[in-house]
RNA sequence: GCGAGAGUGGCGGAAUGGCAGACGCGCUGGACUUAGAAUCCAGUGGGGUCAAACCCGUGAGGGUUCAAAUCCCUCCUCUCGCACCA
């Protein structure tokens, strides 16, 4: 053995090992439970970064835990090739999108065995292969046939950066999610999916969802939002056209002052005269600081009272929306108010708070609950009967009806690009819109084309591919040339990873032994994007009858970011740790400022490179440290000092191994009765055992689980065995140990094992046990409390009764002296090692 | 504005209502060394003391309790998400 831990020469070994052996393929076992652990799969931009680091050693710690608990666990990884970075990448540098995207996978991989993942290769999933997009195409084709895929003509979301459409999932504040250009709206044709109809069910079923974060469950209600209320006609004066308008607080209707429609709206052009006015509020509409408006001259008439009010043109009425026009209440919704205010619209009380009185003139919309007043017969009546009953005499007589309106709008998923996949639609001037035949399947997506980037798709000028027959009618027909967002990629790919390449992806068997995935971890970028998309492909794959579940993620972690402090050169801009030199910038000698610490990013230049902390400290330390500095869901402080901390810990573990190496090696770690001599290293061991099972279990806490380990270290670190019995306990422990270890830092406990005279791979010995007797202290502190405050400490053996910890507190020197002549009130024991008196 | 979460040493972070600060980093001192690095040992919330005793301390203020970082109320700060959704 070593005298120093070589991490390089042990890593690499084990890993040609594990993979030569192939001891991470896993197959069903019908015998043994199974457990899916999945983490998200990366884009292959090149290189992986620390998130993904993070992201890989969590579930790779999860993975390997639940297989030594005796589970069959399916560990996969895979890759979200197709994307716009390899497109831009090919336009940039002439590289073909295929040839950047299967290099960088190459490379990633080797990054990602070099960190000792367990995953089973044989199951990998690269997106932008035939093999794999086929199946999307075939998904397409099924919601094609059940109307659930549709094309229409439609302003969009256009990114003029990324010349693409984007979904309403990507654009965040109005700008665009991958490069945040600023979004633009386009009319164009395209393809949507229809999610709306699975609204209902994927909100009800958040419900369900019970291990998944509340903030992300939060964040899908939120998106989809539901709100219920009612539809209500209104009479245009002196035309046959109504207004049709959408409101939740039917209660508040006899207080409708004024009625706004949006721009956007069938009837704006023809209520409103003045065209130029109506021009200027289109291009206020975005602005949400201004609330603008021009009166049509047109009035509506108030269905329940007769009223006859006046129909303005708003910027902030949404056409997307309800029914684009709404009834103004502005004694009653905030919007309202200020815009009444703004043009002298008169405001009507018809809704007043329980036990006071509202100011007059009100300052503020009133927008809580209350009693109705001036509301004709339903004067008196508490605003929440008011609207059921507002809402019922509305259906009644026939004025309008109770409706549900969602938030959430179809998925769009065409993109003008070349790298994804083909949508296998043809048209025919003869029979129109041909989905292609299943039989024909895969559309391949052509390699010679020339990449522009100029916002149409390459596919449109390669004739090879457009020019086709009509499956139909055998005539001249056209193909589709827009490609899907690659978030179908990702919507199933978790089901393709239940069975191996040569087989079905929808191997019945195989989805039912492995699916739903039971943990699952990444990152909370997409608590929308992603995994709605992936909820609402699993909905539709169970109505085609493929999986047999309602959900695909049991468990959700989101893991927090990875940080670092960022540093500032007041002449050369953002500086990489290793510009800096004893706080001045190595260029020009200028002091750096310190920036906060946030995300790393390549831009603020606060990233570390996985290859070179692999390279200087080895996997082991990288991952230790990742785990140990923060909880998963916690942001994490990248610190080199940290980092050199983990590896001093591997390094403790190594020698102290190496101390004992010789002996251990002819030890059995057997145990009769041990001596008292090792009773407390036996001790030891059982609890760190039921500790760090205890942390894992619980919200995997691998920052505690780990400073079990180190404690565990720090006590045995100069423990020096004298008797056969002793080795042979201190053998128990150290073996032990490492089993505890293994999942954390994999190739150093790997490396010990078989140095201690073990035998197989670490990974499959069973999780150790505890007992529950051993792992108890033999000597425990009693703590004693006069009136709440620690007075006195006793060292006393372990499972005493109440009685008799406060019997020896009593009759303790100095809680004798604290007590003194005072009267005692109280004795309160506690669970064998707290005595609390209370005196007066 | 609405919703969620979080405020604990110099720092990252621990604490089923029961000893606040586990573990790690940093720092201080010591050992080893010609010297340094590495390693090992000890100390390390603040005040106080030769040392102790003791006092104070988990964003602020109140409350419940024998006992509160933890439960309840009020407020402050920060982070994230949503935001004219009628």
């Amino acid at each position: 053995m070593k005298s120093n831990y070589d991490y390089s020469e042990i890593e690499k070994k084990w890993q040609k090992v594990w993979i030569e052996q192939k001891i991470f393929e896993v197959n069903e076992e019908n015998s043994k439970p199974k457990f899916y652990c999945l983490e998200m799969f990366p884009y292959p931009s090149g290189k992986i970064h620390m998130g993904h680091v993070r992201n890989y050693a969590i579930g790779d710690v999860i993975a390997r835990y639940k297989k030594m608990k005796g589970f069959q666990v399916l560990h996969p990884m895979g890759w979200d090739a197709f994307g716009l970075p390899a497109e831009n990448a090919a336009i940039k540098h002439g590289v073909h999108p295929a040839k950047w995207t299967y290099e960088n996978i190459d490379y990633m991989k080797k990054q990602l065995i070099r960190l000792g993942l367990s995953y089973d290769w044989r199951r990998e999933v690269t997106t932008c292969a035939p093999e794999y997009y086929r199946w999307n195409q075939w998904i397409f084709l099924k919601l094609y046939e059940k109307g659930l895929a549709y094309r229409k003509s439609s302003f969009v979301n256009w990114c003029p950066s990324c010349a693409t459409v984007l979904a309403n999932e990507q654009v965040i504040d109005g700008a665009c999610w991958r490069c945040e250009s600023q979004v633009e709206q386009k009319e164009l044709e395209q393809w949507f999916l229809k999610i709306t109809a699975y609204a209902e069910e994927l909100l009800q079923d958040c419900d369900k969802l019970t291990g998944w974060p509340e903030k992300v469950l939060t964040m899908q209600r939120n998106w989809i939002g539901k709100s219920e209320g009612v539809e209500v006609d209104f009479p245009i004066e002196g035309m046959k056209e109504s207004l049709r308008i959408f409101t939740t607080r039917p209660d508040t209707i006899f207080g409708v002052t004024f009625m706004c429609i949006s721009p956007e709206h069938p009837l704006a052009e023809k209520l409103c005269d003045d065209k130029s006015a109506l021009k200027k509020i289109r291009l206020l509409q975005r602005e949400p600081e201004v609330k603008e408006g021009v009166f049509t001259g047109k009035y509506a008439i108030n269905p329940l009272n007769g009223e006859k009010v006046p129909i303005w043109i708003a910027n902030f009425v949404l056409m997307e929306y309800g029914t684009g026009a709404i009834m103004s209440v502005p004694a009653h919704d905030q919007r309202d108010f200020e815009f009444a205010v703004r043009y002298g619209i008169p405001i009507k009380v018809v809704i007043k708070p329980e036990n006071e009185e509202l100011p007059d003139p009100l300052k503020e919309a009133y927008e809580n609950e209350g009693v109705m007043v001036n509301s004709g017969n339903f004067s008196g009546m508490s605003s929440k009967e008011g609207k059921k009953a507002v809402a019922d005499y509305i259906e009644e007589k026939g004025l309008g009806k109770k409706t549900v309106n969602y938030r959430l709008r179809d998925w769009g998923i065409s993109r003008q690009r070349y790298w994804g996949t083909p949508i296998p639609i043809i048209y025919c001037d003869q029979c129109g819109i041909v989905p292609v035949p299943e039989e024909d399947l895969p559309v391949i997506l052509p390699e010679n084309v020339s990449l522009t980037g100029k916002g149409e798709s390459p596919l449109k000028y390669v004739q090879e591919f457009y020019k086709t027959k009509c499956p139909s009618c055998g005539g001249d027909a056209r193909r589709e040339t827009d490609t899907m967002d690659t978030f179908v990629d990702s919507s199933w790919y978790f089901i393709r990873y239940c069975s191996l390449h040569d087989e079905s992806a929808f191997h019945k068997d195989k989805i039912k032994y492995w699916m739903p995935v039971d943990q699952y971890i990444g990152g909370i970028e997409h608590a929308v994007l992603h995994l709605l998309y992936a909820r609402f492909f699993t909905k539709v794959l169970r109505d085609l009858w493929i999986v047999p579940f309602d959900e695909p993620f049991q468990r959700l972690l989101t893991q927090g970011m990875v940080c670092m402090e960022s540093y500032r050169c007041p002449e050369h801009d953002w500086l990489f740790p290793k510009e800096i030199k004893d706080g001045k910038c190595i260029h020009c000698g200028k002091d750096v400022q310190i920036g906060r610490v946030e995300k790393m990013s390549k831009s603020k230049k606060n990233i570390v490179d996985p290859d070179e902390m692999i390279e200087t400290y080895g996997a082991d330390t990288v991952r230790v440290f990742s785990l140990f500095a923060a909880p998963p869901e916690k942001d994490l402080e990248w610190s080199s000092q940290g980092v050199e901390g983990a590896h001093r810990f591997l390094k403790r573990v190594y020698s102290l191994i190496y101390k004992h190496h010789s002996w251990l090696k002819e030890t059995e770690g057997e145990l009769s009765h041990p001596e008292p001599s090792s009773l407390s290293i036996l001790s030891l061991i059982h609890r760190t055992i039921k500790r760090v099972t205890f942390d894992i279990e619980k919200e995997y806490q691998f920052n505690t689980a780990i400073a079990r380990l180190m404690e565990f270290v720090n006590e045995v670190y100069h423990f020096e065995p004298k008797t056969e019995e002793e080795r042979k306990v201190f053998k128990f422990a150290l073996k032990n140990f490492l089993i505890l270890l293994s999942p954390f830092a994999p190739h150093i406990a790997e490396e010990l094992w078989h140095e201690i005279g073990e035998k197989g791979f670490i990974l499959n010995e069973p999780w150790p046990q505890y007992d529950e007797e051993l792992a108890r202290e033999q000597m425990i502190e009693l703590v004693v409390q006069i009136n709440g405050k620690v007075r006195s400490k006793i060292m006393i053996p372990q499972g005493l009764s109440d009685e008799e910890i406060t019997k020896i507190a009593l009759n303790n020197e100095k809680v004798k002296q604290w007590i003194d002549e005072k009267e005692i009130l109280k004795v309160i024991p506690v669970k064998g090692k707290l005595v609390n008196i209370v005196v007066k």
